[in-house]
DNA sequence: CCCTGATTCGC
DNA sequence: GCGAATCAGG
């Protein structure tokens, strides 16, 4: 699997358009693992390396660990700024489609832009 | 329950 | 570099 330019551009042009990596993943056939880890890839930034990344050994790492303190937040009043009592028109607003839904119009939309 | 995104590890 | 596996959150 070389991901050619073609696919990046797509991944980029369907990523940028708003779909999920799930969506793509399964439009090029890929998995969303690969799509996110290419999206990963793409956005290296060089010169971020921290010296002993990270002492875990194998598999699974407990990352977004977070045991600070953060608990030193005594969260003041933070009441709710507004309270929406009710006024919903609740027009006849057509709810969005389920991302599979419109993942199958997406595949028909796909147009194959650069499908040749 | 399903999906989504992010990250790391191994090949 | 790519993909899979995994975790965490919505």
């Amino acid at each position: 699997m070389g991901w050619d330019a073609n696919d990046v551009a797509r991944l980029k042009e369907l990523w940028t358009a708003g779909h999920s990596a799930g969506q793509i993943a399964t439009r090029l056939g890929l998995s969303r693992n690969a799509v996110s880890a290419k999206l990963k890839r793409m956005g290296q930034k060089r010169g971020h390396k921290p010296p002993t990344a990270n002492p875990r050994i194998v598999s699974v790492p407990k990352r977004k660990v977070a045991p600070l303190a953060a608990c030193a937040r005594p969260a003041d009043k933070v009441v709710s700024r507004r309270k929406p009592v009710a006024t919903k028109p609740a027009p006849a607003q057509p709810k969005e489609f389920t991302k599979r839904q419109l993942y199958a119009m997406l595949v028909d939309a796909v147009k194959n832009t650069g499908s040749r």
